[in-house]
DNA sequence: CTGCATGCAAACCGTTTGCATCCCC
DNA sequence: GGGGATGCAAACGGTTTGCATGCAG
């Protein structure tokens, strides 16, 4: 009935931003990819990036992450899943947490909305904060 | 173990917003939030308001969401919930869906993060934004 | 009287956009 | 040759911050 994936043409620079962040488990953000992608294409400029990486989620290629934060990140892995965003360093992760369809079910019998899609965020502190943490407790 | 809540003097300020805020089910931003306290106090400035927001989000005396979109929106209703934005028009709505604990749980046995938290963001069609968009689907 | 809180305005940062040029079909 | 894609730079919108003043404790 809709067609999600209207199809675009693979330029060189959406080929190389694509590959630069498959190569990444890092969900960078805009400029962080930009920073990479130029080290392959210096005169590559910050709003082809964007751009790129805009119509690539509308097409589904990769993942838009919206998260909390002030960035948004972006993701070549595209298949559902969830995030953990570090409150203390901004890092973002994948939550290897089973896909719960049954709270899409729940959600679009309870909602007048209809129901597009979901995403979950946990909030934590990763290892390394942690253990940076803990030295700080431990030592004033 | 760690104190959540610092405490914070409750100025006219700070009282008002906090007003306003609970007077409205829309999870308003915070420019939003301006023009509502504005109009009881005419010469608070924006500054005021959005470092109030942040020092009363860190209180727990309101909820900060950080959601897709642009903008944080806040929530004078700190029990927790989950969310459903509207893809079109941006409107935030509460989620009638009962909260997961399984979730925190799964997540907790699964990452090595400290787990703090989680929120879920449902997207959708609002009610209205259905209507437009069927009305302009069957004039085209 | 002392310090936190405020109003105001300027700075900041991430993102978007207008435009001339370029390149692919 | 024509239309989309690019590089570049300026504009934008939301948020933060520096600073002088004000006010509560």
């Amino acid at each position: 009935m809709n067609t999600p994936t209207p199809m675009i043409r693979l330029t060189t620079q959406r080929q190389i931003i694509l590959e630069e962040l498959a190569k990444v488990k890092t969900h960078p953000t805009a400029s962080e990819l930009y920073d990479m992608v130029r080290q392959r294409l210096p005169r590559i400029g910050l709003g082809t990036v964007y751009r790129n990486l805009e119509l690539m989620a509308e097409n589904g290629m990769i993942l838009k992450i919206e998260v909390g934060g002030t960035q948004k990140r972006f993701d070549a892995f595209t298949d559902p899943h969830y995030h953990i965003r570090c409150s203390a360093c901004g890092k973002v992760d994948d939550m290897e947490v089973p896909v719960i369809d049954e709270l899409v079910n729940s959600a679009a019998q309870n909602s007048p909305y209809q129901i597009l899609g979901h995403h979950v965020e946990f909030t934590g502190v990763c290892p390394r904060c942690q253990k940076k943490h803990n030295h700080a407790a431990t030592t004033h």
